[in-house]
RNA sequence: GGCCUCGUAGCCAAGUGGUAAGGCAACGGUUUGCAAAACCGUCAUUCCCCGGUUCGAAUCCGGGCGAGGCCUCCA
């Protein structure tokens, strides 16, 4: 089966209209960097960092823009409340952003286009668009002409007549239509000078949905093959940009619109509430990466299909023995399945999961039949308009096999020579490596989990390993009746115990003792 | 009011015409000095309800009930 894509302007999964070895251009609308990211900002990233992986795994060229919104009214507001800069604010922003990406394995974005460095290319198109007729200025903004463009909505199924019926806060008497918005925004008394720009209309500023028809055109040309956003953002930010795109370049602007699902979360009485600012229930990516790792934030995203919403169960927020909600809880808890099996390969192959060598790309890569099944069901999946939800039920399928294989053939058992099933189960570790890595899941086990890579932490833990093993050993060997066999296990258990009210897990195998922090 | 989603086990979730993936939790078992981890097994005769189409429906159509998003520069 080839790439189906739903696309949101036709309401259904249609063929992916490019071929292998073709260039492929994608556009996700980005943050307004005026406060420090939440989950919820990462939902987006995620999931296209995801399509573009699976993307360049089918051998597509994929040149991928995100913009970066750095002047606009939040910005002024926070920056005013915070005593500093625009500018500052929004560098300070970004930063926070990017490290945001980073822990969450983001990688795919190729330009990162900030607004205040392209008001020449808005101001170009606002012109363009205003000789069309599609534009006016008045009193030093500039609106566009909803009446003028004859298929204004299609995106969102939106009839212009109905939106003079609804309500409109911000209804402007320089408007000719109330649907009409704004392209440009003179600058308003008292405004700081920094986000006043030159115009052929005055000084001002660019509205916001002329920054993404311009950016993208810019860096990607008129039409794009992918166009991307929340599903928050289909109205009226993507109808905006859609519409004054097309009459500015008279071509389509983007072939495929795909919109992801949000967030949703209950409260403790189980009543669903979005995230916002004004219920206090926001959870901070820096906050949720002291509970869990970034790969199990990436994978909690991907467990749902990217257009349902992601739902995050219950979560008590105010009370702090519940840190995170319900669902990150699970997602952790599963997560571990694959953290501990790539643990695990190390321990049979000897070498560290992430230092597996490369597989060959697709196309030369000889895939034994005992795991063509395998891929098989994860390519479907992901064709399937990227499944990533199946997709990683099919990992599960594939570890729980390498662990069973492992137990079967006693892998770790060093006494237990099997080269045969070795190579086997090397072969399905790097599969597992490589579907991992389309999802953007590294598998690698937090570093807190290792003591946050402290010596004197890791020390002491051996130490304590080294000594409790002495008293294991005493024990085993001592005779059943010998009243000291008890005694010493009662001390290795001790010492288990009391590590474990530590938060820190003890693991005994075959080849020695291993530890966590939970 | 208009536009658009969604309703699958205690919880999350895939499946959109051929007889219900996967995960969390729970409970048995193997293994272990005991645990942990891993593995094996149990856990929805049924997919919100009522009709219809069909040889066949969780999937399509109509109606109802319930939840949510957007129409306000929220990702």
């Amino acid at each position: 089966m080839a790439l189906q894509v739903y696309s949101t302007l036709s309401r259904k999964k249609e063929a992916f209209h490019k071929e292998p070895g073709d260039r492929v251009t994608m556009y996700v609308c980005g943050p307004t960097v005026y406060k420090p990211s939440h989950i919820g900002h990462m939902v987006g990233p995620v999931i296209f960092d995801t399509v573009k992986r699976y993307l360049t795994y089918l051998d597509y060229q994929v040149t991928w823009v995100v913009n970066v919104t750095d002047v606009d009214d939040k910005l002024i507001g926070r920056a005013k409340e915070l005593n500093t800069t625009v500018p500052e604010l929004a560098a300070k922003m970004t930063e926070d952003y990017f490290g945001c990406l980073k822990a969450l394995n983001v990688t795919g974005i190729d330009h990162f286009p900030r607004a205040t460095e392209h008001v020449g290319g808005m101001i170009l198109m606002i012109s363009t668009l205003i000789e069309k007729g599609h534009a006016y200025a008045a009193g030093g903004d500039v609106y566009f002409d909803v009446s003028r463009d004859a298929d204004y909505g299609k995106l969102c199924n939106r009839d212009p007549e109905q939106l003079e019926a609804g309500s409109r806060i911000e209804v402007s008497d320089r408007k000719r239509n109330p649907g009409d918005f704004a392209l440009w925004k003179s600058a308003k008394p008292g405004e700081p000078a920094e986000v006043q720009f030159d115009s052929p209309w005055g000084k001002g500023r660019p509205g916001w949905h002329i920054e993404c028809s311009a950016m993208a055109t810019k860096l990607l040309g008129d039409t794009l093959d992918i166009h991307g956003g929340g599903l928050d953002l289909q109205f009226p930010h993507h109808e905006n940009e859609l519409a004054q795109s097309e009459s500015a370049t008279g071509k389509e602007f983007a072939r495929v619109w795909m919109h992801n699902g949000l967030l949703k979360l209950r409260d403790k009485e189980g009543k669903e509430d979005k995230m916002a600012g004004s219920k206090g229930n926001v959870l901070n990516v820096d906050r949720a990466l002291k509970h869990v790792s970034g790969d199990v934030l990436r994978f909690f995203i991907l467990q749902t299909h990217y257009r349902s919403p992601i739902d995050l169960g219950n979560w008590d927020w105010e009370n702090p023995n519940t840190p995170i909600p319900a669902g990150l809880e699970s997602a952790k808890a599963a997560f571990e399945t694959f953290t501990r099996f790539a643990e695990r390969v190390g321990r049979v192959t000897g070498t560290a999961f992430a230092q597996l060598p490369p597989t060959p790309p697709p196309g030369n890569a000889t895939m034994t039949l005992a795991y063509a099944d395998v891929l098989r069901r994860f390519q479907e999946h992901m064709d399937d308009d990227f499944n990533t939800g199946g997709a990683v039920g099919v990992l599960f399928d594939l570890v729980k096999r390498l662990n069973r294989l492992a137990d079967e053939k006693k892998l770790e058992d060093p006494t237990a020579a099997n080269p045969g099933a070795k190579a086997e189960f090397r072969e399905g570790a790097l599969l597992v490596r490589d579907l991992a890595g389309i999802l953007g899941l590294t598998l690698a086990a937090p570093a807190a989990a290792l003591g946050g890579g402290d010596e004197l932490v890791s020390g002491l833990m051996q130490l304590l390993i080294d000594l409790r093993a002495n008293l294991r050993t005493e024990a085993k060997g001592a005779a059943k009746d010998n009243p000291l066999k008890a005694a010493l296990f009662a001390q290795t258990d001790l010492i288990r115990t009391r590590l474990a009210a530590l938060g820190v897990t003890l693991e005994d195998r075959a080849t020695g003792t291993t530890w966590r922090v939970n």
